[in-house]
RNA sequence: GGUACCUUAGCUCAGUUGGUAGAGCACAGGACUGAAAAUCCUGGUGUCCCUGGUUCGAUUCCUGGAGGUACCA
């Protein structure tokens, strides 16, 4: 049972209250409410909330530490093995549509890359431009090249990583093949109009700043390099310690840029298929639905 | 009050040696199998401040006006 959608929705609430009823767990699907240091900024569920239900994968790990999608998959998967033994149903929930795929429909089994290799491409990218990768793929991986987004540094850097590290090219692991799971899974997608869902993620910057959100940025500067940090909510307020922008700026950044990571996850999730989607999420019937399905 | 500079897309600005104009951001849509709150792609007709003049033709040059900025009084 997977609670998708956007951020500011209103998930986090929703979910609790569907696991209470059915008296199990919540496991989260969030790519940064998993990092112990981070709370504010994330929207992570507060110490009340966390009382009330059982969570996993928040605070899962320390800002230090690299986390990924395939690790999240695979931890995951075994976490539901043992879950699914106490729980005849349990909820999934959270805003990063790649983990939630990984692990409900499945991931390709592909080596770990080691940062050693992945920065030695970044860096040359940086020294070379775009079309040095693209020339590299080519040569190494054609099958891949020609359907790749080549303007992509990303999935370039991650393609001749993964082929480097594997010694074989990145479509020959690349299947996308769908994995049998020991579970059946009931997709739920929340959604508002969109005016509706801007409204409630602006106030909710509002109400971050109120809780300290800039104490909480000022704690973490150390780690501002890291991926974590590259956040909407964190480096927005990093600009203004840099002296980039105003506060007043920043927070209208905040807001602005919250919006529009919405709107990709709506555009994730509308295109990934069969979710069965409650506009605007009311808990009843979302929970009458839950009942239905589980009973087929 | 005087002098100089500015007034172009929602915002910040570029540009047209006179042939009615373009970037970034915003906004909208989209892609995305290990960085995913990341990354990337597509979409630009707007009284070029107003007025008169010169000209085949002015947003571009000239007159007058309005608004703004800086300096001098």
């Amino acid at each position: 049972m997977v609670v998708a959608g956007p951020t500011g929705v209103g998930k986090t609430q929703a979910t609790i209250e569907l696991a209470l009823r059915f008296a199990s767990v919540i496991v989260s699907a969030d790519s940064r409410q998993i990092y112990q240091e981070m709370n504010i900024g994330t929207a992570k569920p507060d110490s009340e909330q966390l009382s009330r239900v059982r969570h996993h994968f928040i605070d899962h790990i320390s800002l230090s530490e690299e986390y990924s999608a395939g690790r999240y998959s695979r931890e995951c998967l075994r976490l539901l093995e043992t879950l699914f033994q106490q729980h005849d149903i349990v909820f999934m929930t959270g805003g990063t549509g790649l983990y939630i795929r990984a692990v409900i429909e499945g991931f390709d089994d592909m080596p770990d890359v080691s940062s050693e290799i992945r920065e030695k491409w970044m860096k040359r990218f940086a020294e070379h431009g775009l079309a040095f990768l693209h020339q590299e793929l080519t040569i190494l991986d054609p099958e891949y090249a020609a359907e790749v987004d080549m303007q992509n540094p990303h999935r370039l850097i991650r393609a001749l990583s993964v082929i480097e590290t594997a010694g074989k090219p990145f479509s020959a692991l690349r299947r996308k093949e769908k994995s049998e799971r020991p579970f059946e899974v009931i997709k739920i997608f929340c959604n508002l109009p969109r005016q509706q869902l801007y409204g409630r993620i602006h106030e909710r910057v509002d109400q971050m700043l109120e809780k300290g959100l800039v104490d909480e940025v000022k704690s973490l500067v150390a780690f501002r390099d890291t991926q974590a940090m590259q956040t909407v909510g964190y480096k927005e307020i990093i600009a203004y310690f840099d002296g980039n922008c105003t506060l007043e700026e920043a927070i209208a950044k905040i807001k602005q840029h919250t919006c529009n990571y919405a709107k990709r996850q709506i555009t994730w999730f509308k295109h990934q298929g069969d979710w069965q989607e409650f506009d605007p999420p009311d808990v009843e019937v979302i929970a009458d639905f839950v009942s239905r399905e589980r009973d087929l």
